[in-house]
DNA sequence: TTGACAGGACACCAATTGGTGTCATATAAT
DNA sequence: ATTATATGACACCAATTGGTGTCCTGTCAA
């Protein structure tokens, strides 16, 4: 019973634009079946689904079946793990600034 | 003179795990040649040469050319963009915290 | 001055990506 | 009962990606 399952890396998730754009939309709605969801596209469903699936992978939406439509949410939690991996270059465009702020004060 | 300057897409550009890594290594060592850079990886001078390419297009990197090696450095600063999308998220994370809390507190 | 070392510039390749169209099936509406 | 809708499941395709090896040019060291 190999469930597959796979895994896909959230980094690779919203690495495209598409799948960027679905987030933000799923973020304003709640929920929203996959019809809707390509009516904001200008390629076809399939390719939607596609990205969908991608998406589902990396755990950041979620799907239910409610009558013959399939209504996706959204699920932010993996992209605390991109949160985090930024949040620890912070400290390099700060110090940036910090440098910028002491050449501007020594003039 | 059309100066190409390839921009690059700073998602596309953290996508990749070798990518990452030498986010990382730059970051811990200031400056670092590309064979010194080369020695980390499994793979070889070229691909570790592509993705350094890749990371400067997207701004992640700068060199210099120091003698007969290339000197390479972190410039964190675009990633700024990737903290600034995130954030926008954190919210829905935090909702299904507290969405658990409140579901906690009233058993 | 003669090697050895660092790296740019290609050409090449297999695997993956992001799209397409088509067919089959389940559900909803008339 | 019939038709239209929503979607899954494929097969297919071109372009991109992430790696390789080779060749050439600078530069440093003996």
């Amino acid at each position: 019973m190999k469930e597959k399952n796979q895994v896909r890396d959230v980094y690779v998730a919203i690495a495209d634009p598409t799948r960027r754009k679905l987030l933000r939309l799923l973020a304003d709605a709640e929920e929203l079946p996959l019809y809707e969801l390509t009516a904001q596209f200008q390629m076809g469903r399939t390719a939607v689904s596609k990205h969908l699936a991608i998406l589902k992978e990396a755990g950041l939406v979620a799907d239910r079946k409610v009558g013959r439509e399939t209504r996706y949410r959204l699920n932010a939690a993996p992209l605390q793990e991109i949160k985090d991996w930024v949040s620890f270059y912070e400290k390099f465009w700060n110090e940036k600034v910090a440098v910028l702020k002491n050449l501007l004060s020594e003039e």
